[in-house]
DNA sequence: CTTTTATTGGACCGATCGTTAAAGAATGTG
DNA sequence: CACATTCTTTAACGATCGGTCCAATAAAAG
């Protein structure tokens, strides 16, 4: 019953999500998003409910993401240890490029909104699926024996969650250039 | 001739670098700072210009303030070395406590206004001065024989910058008690 | 068909944004 | 003293903020 929708919510959604990762919350007005979305107001508030609700499900929807991408770069067939290694170095590569500007959405919103209680369990989120799966992949590198027995996997992931994060935040600014290269080169040292 | 400032412009700088520090540039209204300032809004913008101005004028402040603590503490006339791993044990110190919240103002910055170009030069001019810094410090321990030879400062430096950045972040988000520890193990590991 | 329910686009709301203007108060100069 | 200059205070500005309301529209239900 009822008139039917005439947009995808799906990806209006992801669209949302690709302006607050680019702009930020504060500095993005609903007049931005129902312009970046192609929606009217109406449309916006009535599918998502207003800002903050907009905001929050687009951070989940990026933790998602995250995570599938995340699984799919791991769960490689060759050398766990590798996979982790060129995830390091992916992260870099970003940074450097255009996209790097942008960061990550759960870093950005991490320190955007430390106060937002809500918000903050969502980076929670996102955070704990990069540990878990960072560390289920070093188990595997460490059950081949690519790494020694005295290394904690768990220890190294969250190791390297806390890089990740460094990385997105250096990725942004103008030292980017000098910087990630010799931040890889010695994150990977630590991968061998 | 004229009237002469009933405040104190520095002080005033300094509160003013607080606000911003624990709110965020765009978080932070007028309004906020000349009730935080205990100005009115005439004398701030006679003495500061605008906010933007303030905010850039705030964080070149952080900066010299943050070089002149950096400085003293690894300027000590013990272990070099030690200096550094004690650095980093303070910053994930300082993370798990309140302060935590706040961030580092850097950080927050090269996060919330990566179009910023000025306010970018600024970051660059502060994680350049922790660069060098770091170096100097991480030279004074090679030449003191705490780390080997084939160790290179400038990219253990720019290493340790970026980690530290990653430390502010994770340190805004409820996962901090748990990553923390182990982050700083592991990079305790790489100063050896 | 009519009725009901839901979506749409846009006008509109009060509140707040950063900024400016102007009048009064305090200081230095002649 | 008068005068010029600077600072303080406060009212007010236009613009924009997030959010609401509503008439028009469209689709499902009877």
């Amino acid at each position: 019953m009822g008139r039917t929708k005439e947009f995808d919510p799906d990806a209006a959604l992801r669209a949302a999500m690709d302006l607050f990762w680019r702009q930020g919350y504060e500095a993005t007005s609903m007049q931005d998003l129902c312009e970046h979305l192609g929606l009217g107001r109406g449309s916006v508030y009535g599918a998502f409910g207003g800002k903050r609700e907009l905001f929050l499900m687009a951070v989940r929807r990026y933790v998602e993401d995250s995570r599938e991408s995340l699984l799919a770069r791991l769960s490689t067939s060759g050398s766990a240890l590798d996979a982790v290694r060129g995830l390091v170095r992916d992260y870099a590569e970003t940074a450097l490029q255009e996209a790097g500007r942008k960061g990550c959405l759960l870093t950005n919103t991490a320190v955007e909104l430390p106060a937002d209680e809500e918000a903050q369990r969502h980076v929670e989120s996102g955070l704990e699926t990069m540990e878990v799966l960072l560390t289920a992949t070093l188990m595997r590198a460490k059950a081949e024996g690519e790494l020694s027995e005295d290394r904690d996997p768990v220890v190294l992931a969250r190791f390297l969650v806390t890089l990740l994060q460094g990385i997105r935040v250096v990725g942004k600014t103008p030292v980017r250039q000098r910087f990630l290269d010799d931040t890889v080169d010695q994150a990977l040292a630590l991968l061998a």
